[in-house]
DNA sequence: AATGCGGGGAG
DNA sequence: CTCCCAGCATT
């Protein structure tokens, strides 16, 4: 049951919003959203995808470039997967565009197109967790769900001074923002706290002096607020060692692998080379007068650290092997690489 | 409950 | 360097 102190602490928190909201091109504006309007799905959709695990800043260019190239789901269900991982290439988790594509198809085709308003229903969805569930069900079709991300989870630790370490503390968080969740706005009151996650009630030395909630905060009494949330140590990340490939033909076309759907960089297009192991292992995919290029690469993915060396050949126009993609001169874009790929291809302009 | 999965920005 | 980010899928 929501006690005085619940209803207090929402209640400031929206009203900091209403003063502070950052303005993000998936939200209305504020004289809209008093109007009633509510945002598209599609919209809240397309940029929570983005926004899992990754910064606003990172996002804002990739959601413009989306709504650009594919402004309805209809057109996004319809898009080629390549071009759609190609327009996904850099920002990472690409287990997300592949969903992507398949949640966009499944609401075309099952739902005539228009997302499900309800948590369990867009919990059926592929790429949609809880988070993403509670916050489109509360953002597009206000639904009083309570969400939970890294920044909820810090807010509430902080509050009430909570000092189990994640992830274990997770019920007992997810129970005190759900006291917190008012029945009005709900919408508005996620963003609020997330955006107070991300702009006051930052990780490191948080704005305790102009936070709207600080009369209430028991971690600001106590001076832990920065020590909070504690987190359970995590593994050191190994170096693993590997040899790439480029090659390019006389006629400018590279040779390019499309990468199993699988696994990491699945379904990203890819310079071919070796396994990533302890110790380097050369691999050239085919004979050819490989010359080594100058310098490395050097990468870090979510659980180990990489270092590449490149090899370039130039061979004949004719060249075809089997199991490689050739992409012409004109339509290759390193934009359409993953970043660790991108970087080798730097190798070889900077020669 | 643990693990795999990217990349960039802040400190 | 380390940590963190509007987490999800898989095992």
């Amino acid at each position: 049951m929501r006690d005085s102190i619940d209803l207090e602490v929402s209640h400031a928190l929206l009203e900091w919003y209403d003063r502070h909201a950052r303005d993000l091109p998936w939200r209305v504006g504020p004289v809209e959203r008093a109007a009633g309007v509510r945002p598209d799905p599609y919209h809240v959709w397309l940029s929570e995808i983005m926004l899992q695990q990754t910064t606003v800043a990172a996002v804002r260019d990739y959601f413009h470039r989306f709504l650009a190239r594919w402004p309805t789901v209809e057109a996004l269900a319809a898009a080629p997967d390549q071009q759609v991982m190609g327009e996904w290439a850099g920002l990472g988790y690409y287990a997300r565009a592949r969903n992507l594509l398949k949640c966009a198809r499944v609401v075309v085709e099952e739902f005539n197109g228009r997302f499900p308003g309800t948590h369990d229903a867009l919990l059926k969805l592929p790429g949609i967790g809880p988070y993403t569930a509670a916050a489109i069900a509360a953002i597009a079709f206000d639904r009083p769900e309570t969400v939970m991300d890294g920044n909820v989870e810090r807010v509430m630790a902080r509050l009430f001074d909570i000092h189990e370490p994640l992830p274990g503390s997770k019920p007992v968080l997810k129970e005190r923002a759900a006291a917190l969740t008012p029945a009005v706005r709900p919408g508005d009151y996620a963003q609020a706290v997330m955006d107070l996650g991300a702009t006051i009630c930052t990780p490191k030395s948080p704005a305790c002096g102009i936070c709207p909630l600080r009369e209430a905060c028991r971690a600001r009494v106590s001076g832990t607020a920065a020590d909070l949330p504690k987190k359970s140590p995590k593994k050191p990340k190994p170096t693993r060692f590997g040899h790439v490939y480029l090659a390019r033909r006389a006629d400018g076309a590279w040779l390019l692998e499309r990468r199993p759907d699988k696994g990491l960089l699945g379904g990203m297009l890819g310079w071919p080379g070796s396994e990533w192991n302890d110790s380097p292992c050369e691999a050239p995919p085919f004979e050819a007068d490989w010359r080594p290029l100058p310098g490395e690469v050097r990468h870090t993915f979510t659980h180990f650290h990489l270092i590449l060396k490149a090899h370039a050949a130039t061979l004949p126009a004719d060249f075809q092997p089997a199991d490689l993609h050739v992409v012409g001169k004109h339509e290759f874009r390193p934009s359409d690489l993953p970043t660790v790929m991108r970087k080798a291809y730097g190798l070889w302009r900077g020669q």
